[in-house]
DNA sequence: GCGCGATCGTTCGGGGCCGAACGATACTGT
DNA sequence: ACAGTATCGTTCGGCCCCGAACGATCGCGC
């Protein structure tokens, strides 16, 4: 099976890691993990700009504006805590974010029917009709971006990938 | 080998998966691809939030300021597009970051010898001497959040990582 | 009942971030 | 030479983002 130096690495790519080596080879430094680590956000970031350019930029949404607006359509009404948690953003930014998808009647909040200090929030009609709208054309891109992984391939980014983020939780969480 | 629904996934990021099927089912969409691209994010921002509170916060650096710094230490002084380009943010945020390097003395600007509106960035010898401070620690955590990863699932997870930057890149740039 | 600590969402300040517009500079063809 | 075009970094407006501080509300112990 391929290894991590395949011919499919390309050579730029190579030479980038080489270089980081050539630099910092002096320092202690666990190599194999700082270059899984860091692919990850070279991937992600231009994943997302990528998205962000070419399909949220129509619809005039924010990365997370999407991503609430996903989650809320994935698995419906929800308190500000939890939605945030499962957005990725904290409380103070998710207010923002309501803001804005309320403004577009995209979101709504309403109080708590007990609880005076919670804020349950839902999706529009429109907003799930946005979110039907734009995952496909979102998912035509995803599936771009990873044509040339094969179907094994896929599946073991998505498990690794599981596996670092149940680490970070339980680091974050435990210590 | 271990699938993609092994056992050390955990219970709750497979049932998310599953919710995800049973919303969206009736939209044609290309779940492995969605759950590869999606867990991409999910792992980059928590592994970023991660490094931000841990190592970042107390060194008070921002990410996209330790990047930029990590990039000219690496690979030497260079002109402002480019180092934009590697640190992925665009020419109007670097100016920013930028800013705030230079009043602390981690970077500095200078004018091109010949281009008069080139400018190259070098890092400053405390800048330098910054990065490899705070590498050894950021590394620290890098080796901590893949720790259940195999060393040729890191392997692996660089591997494929880089592909799916190629392919971004080179959609991105051609069409 | 009633303080008191915990928890909720919001607000605020500082900065990151982008895309568009801009001024300055360099390159091109004629 | 020089007008037109391209490219560079910066500025600007608007939004996103976080952490800390805050007011409101709840639940617990007494």
């Amino acid at each position: 099976m391929a290894g991590p130096f395949s011919s499919t690495d390309r050579a730029d790519l190579r030479q980038a890691e080489h270089d980081v080596r050539r630099a910092l080879g002096q320092l202690p430094l666990d190599f194999r993990s700082l270059l899984a680590v860091s692919n990850i956000f070279r991937a992600a970031t231009a994943v997302r700009n990528h998205m962000e350019s070419t399909v949220l930029a129509k619809e005039r949404l924010s990365w997370s504006a999407f991503v609430v607006l996903f989650v809320l359509r994935v698995w419906g009404p929800q308190e500000s805590h939890s939605l945030a948690k499962e957005a990725g953003i904290t409380g103070g930014t998710l207010t923002g974010v309501m803001k804005s998808l309320e403004e577009r009647g995209l979101a709504r909040r309403q109080a708590h029917a007990t609880d005076g200090r919670r804020v349950v929030v839902n999706a529009t009609a429109t907003g799930r009709r946005a979110v039907d709208r734009i995952m496909p054309r979102f998912n035509e891109h995803e599936a771009l971006v990873t044509r040339d992984l094969s179907d094994a391939e896929s599946d073991q980014l998505a498990h690794i990938l599981r596996k670092v983020l149940r680490t970070v939780d339980e680091v974050d969480a435990r210590g």
